[in-house]
DNA sequence: GAATTGACGCGGC
DNA sequence: GGCCGCGCCAATT
């Protein structure tokens, strides 16, 4: 395969895998939109991630959306206001500790492959 | 069909 | 540590 962006040649698939790959996210981790996007073989699409999600359908997968945050380990807004505090509140259900910032110890709570 | 937008990442200053 | 510019793919206008 010359081809080094997997990307290449992929259909509308890509929502699918994006949320194939959320879905992977172990409960109590979280993962960035850029992690998300290269295991879901999109490269550096971080941005198809985020557009993913947002179009995220009533399909009822069930998609952890929540467990998906940027680079920063902080809450992506997503033009619903108060969204971002409910996010935070599921994470922390689970065991994810914000600080005083509102942001996330990815060296902690960042999803690994291990 | 081109331009714009969209829940971003990274390198550079 | 923050701000700026470029790149990425897909859907919408």
């Amino acid at each position: 395969m010359s081809k080094s962006r997997a990307g290449v040649g992929v259909k509308s698939k890509s929502y699918e895998r994006i949320w194939a790959v959320v879905r992977r996210i172990p409960t109590g981790r979280v993962a960035t939109y850029g992690q998300v996007a290269r295991v879901a073989g999109l490269g550096g699409a971080a941005r198809l991630v985020g557009y993913a999600l947002h179009a995220l359908p009533d399909t009822g997968k069930r998609v952890p959306w929540q467990r998906v945050v940027n680079a920063q380990g902080r809450i992506s807004a997503r033009g619903f206001a108060g969204a971002e505090q409910v996010q935070r509140r599921l994470l922390e259900r689970e065991g994810v500790r914000f600080d005083a910032r509102e942001r996330i110890d990815l060296g902690r709570f960042g999803w690994k492959k291990g």
